[in-house]
RNA sequence: GCCGCUUUAGCUCAGUUGGUUAGAGCAGCUGUUUUGUAAACAGCAGGUCUACGGUUCGAAUCCGUAAAGCGGCUCCA
């Protein structure tokens, strides 16, 4: 089945969950009805009534039957006026309004509609004559089409969740009920999906965050503020070293803020104006208002601007993992993905227009490099400016930051797409998009060329004959949010953490206390034992389990605590000076001389 | 923030149409067992059934409000 076959299928089937509710509830008002990934919605207005999953079965059993019916789908026309009559009649204010729109723009897309105009009334000649309608059976619907051709062709779907959604997507509108379900061309793609998704449960990360002991959400200090556990500490900190190891290298040099700032800072850089989750609050004792920091740039900005800079000392690279805050909304929050507390492998770059291609230059290979080492596939977003002439700086600036960013893109084989019209209105900007292991593509962190915030802090610096210039800045995170990057990474390793980064890396189970002595000489041997790579110093961690329990126990324990690496000692391994190694790839002997080569090499 | 759903022991879950002292497994503690590849055995302890109101002779169960979680919408510097 070809991909316009399944979409049909899918919009059909769509139809005739409207139809179905219709039959069921026959006051239903009716939205749209759109096929999405994998499957398709219907937005329904019942009024008072709300449509919970337990009444899916019964709305389940009435697509059958019309399924089983098999109505054709007739296509049909009407002019304009009189389908605005039919909705107006069939008391289907939603689909009026959609008619309005059709009449007057020729289309339904809010976007491309006059905000202030959507869905009024016009008079006068009409930018579309006629309109086409489906019906099927009992049930018409405005719909460009196009539908299989009758209804016991739709395949296998399965209703999957009933959510609120506004009316086109808008805050103020009424909020309808949508209604949504998968559908593919056989029963066995459906269960195949529908595996996939039980698949992606088990790894959610907020079920493993806590299997795993690696943070906890206490309702006492607040929801969306995560709280890490030691595990979940090791896991972040190694991750945070890897990111910032890339930069270290290319001269980057740490700095280090304090997390509030008068709430002037954020009136000079913009950020106060146009952010309403910024944290205010005030001092008592100074009387000064304050606010959490929601960004971390205005404060480095004021390091640079501490002393008189050269044009010998560009680029100046400053680099900070710290935390942001920010007042997300309750409903936004969940897990380590949405958080109010956000941590950010941050840095910014202070340098001069020439050298603009070259920090960029250095940053993408930073994130190829770390995004293959995690196995996590990378790829660009690049948001360019459209021809609006809303932009700040000359044409030519901004063809030649463009240019460079593309030709880096392709220089570094990194697949990329362009997003017309989405550059902030003072630079081009760059988005790391990661797949995982599932197949899901997550936008994780970005670099942004910024010539508004050296020029809102009126940064400078002198140049070689004595003028002033002012610097441009670059903002860059390659793990972007570490909480949502962890959330990510949880997900796609399922758990099981690389050697370098998992909290607990060995455990050395014993079969028996005869062993007692053997195994702190291989304790010795671990704590000698330092990992250089990828991140240095890593010095091993590790446990023992000498519990009085049977073996079994023991490496069912570890297992499920996903050990990347279990030691298993037994008087028969004391007696052979080895041990056994047993890893996710299997078991080995390994001699005790041998150990910490063998380690280092996992 | 909005709509829908959910909330029982540290964790995972039972708990009939409202009816006595709310159950289980795992984890914990105490014993016994010293164990060779994914759960030894026994005992003990653990709960204002998220919170606050209400209905009722009687509420984990029904109703209301709040909080938190989940699925979406909207938003995301």
């Amino acid at each position: 089945m070809n991909d316009e076959q399944l979409h049909a299928m899918r919009h059909s089937l769509a139809h005739i969950t409207a139809a179905a509710v219709q039959r069921l509830w026959p006051e239903a008002k009716f939205g749209v009805g759109p096929v999405v990934e994998n499957g398709f919605y219907y937005d329904i207005d019942l009024g008072e009534k709300k449509i919970s999953e337990a009444n899916f079965p019964k709305i389940e059993k009435a697509m059958r039957g019309i399924i089983e019916y098999g109505d054709d789908f007739v296509k049909s026309e009407m002019p304009i006026d009189a389908a605005i009559e039919w909705a107006k009649s069939g008391n289907q204010p939603y689909k009026e309004e959609l008619l309005n729109d059709l009449k007057r723009s020729g289309t339904t897309v809010a976007k491309d509609l006059d905000v202030g105009e959507l869905g009024l009334a016009t008079d006068g000649d009409a930018a579309v004559e006629n309109v086409s309608f489906y019906t099927n059976g009992k049930f018409v619907d405005l719909c460009r089409g196009p539908h299989v051709a009758n209804t016991k062709d739709v395949g296998a779907f399965k209703l999957l969740r009933v959510a609120g959604a506004y009316w086109r997507g808008k805050e103020t509108n009424p909020q309808m009920q949508r209604l949504y379900g998968v559908a593919f061309a056989t029963q066995e793609e459906l269960d195949e999906y529908l595996d996939r998704l039980e698949q992606a449960k088990l790894r959610d990360h907020r079920k493993l965050g806590k299997e795993l002991d690696l943070y906890t959400i206490s309702q006492l200090i607040g929801s969306g503020l995560p709280l890490f556990t030691p595990r979940g500490t090791i896991l972040r900190d190694k991750l945070n070293e890897l990111a910032q190891s890339y930069r270290l290298d290319r001269g980057y040099e740490k700095v280090w803020i304090p997390h509030i700032a008068k709430i002037d800072t954020y009136k000079t850089s913009g950020h106060f104006e146009k952010f309403p989750e910024l944290m205010r609050f005030t001092s008592v004792e100074s009387g000064d208002e304050l606010a959490l920091k929601p960004v971390n740039c205005p404060h480095h900005t004021q390091i640079f601007a501490s002393r008189p800079r050269s044009y010998r000392d560009l680029p100046i690279k400053y680099m900070e993992t710290t935390s942001v805050y920010r007042d997300e909304k309750s409903g936004e929050l969940g897990g380590l993905n949405r958080v109010r507390a956000i941590t950010q492998d941050d840095s910014h770059v202070f340098c001069t227009e020439e050298q603009v291609a070259d920090v960029f230059a250095e940053l993408i290979e930073s994130a190829k490099n770390l995004y293959a080492l995690l196995d996590l596939k990378l790829s660009l977003r690049l948001s360019f400016r459209d021809d609006q002439d809303n932009y700040l700086g000359s044409s030519e600036t901004w063809d030649r930051a463009e240019g460079a960013i593309k030709d880096l893109a392709e220089q570094f084989q990194l697949e990329y797409e362009i997003g017309i019209g989405e550059a902030a209105i003072y630079g081009p900007k760059m988005d790391f998009m990661a797949t995982d292991a599932l197949g899901r593509k997550f936008h994780l962190a970005k670099v942004q060329l910024d010539y508004a915030q050296p020029e809102r802090f009126g940064l400078e610096y002198t140049t070689e004959d004595g003028s002033k210039s002012r610097p441009v800045m670059i903002h860059c995170a390659l793990l972007g949010s570490i909480e949502r990057f962890l959330s990510i990474f949880i997900e796609h390793t399922a758990g099981w953490f690389p050697l370098w980064a998992a909290p607990e890396q060995i455990r050395i189970l014993t079969i028996n206390d005869s062993v007692v002595g053997y195994v702190e000489e291989i304790e010795s041997i671990l704590r000698d034992t330092v990992l250089m790579s990828p991140v240095k110093y890593n010095e091993l961690r590790y446990t023992v389990d000498n519990r009085n329990e049977s073996l079994g126990k023991k490496i069912r324990e570890a297992t499920t605590w996903k050990i990347p690496v279990q030691l298993i000692v037994g008087p028969k391994d004391q007696e052979a000076r080895e041990v056994s190694v047993r890893t996710q790839a299997g078991e080995e002997k390994v001699q005790l001389d041998n150990l910490s080569e063998y380690l280092k090499g996992i």
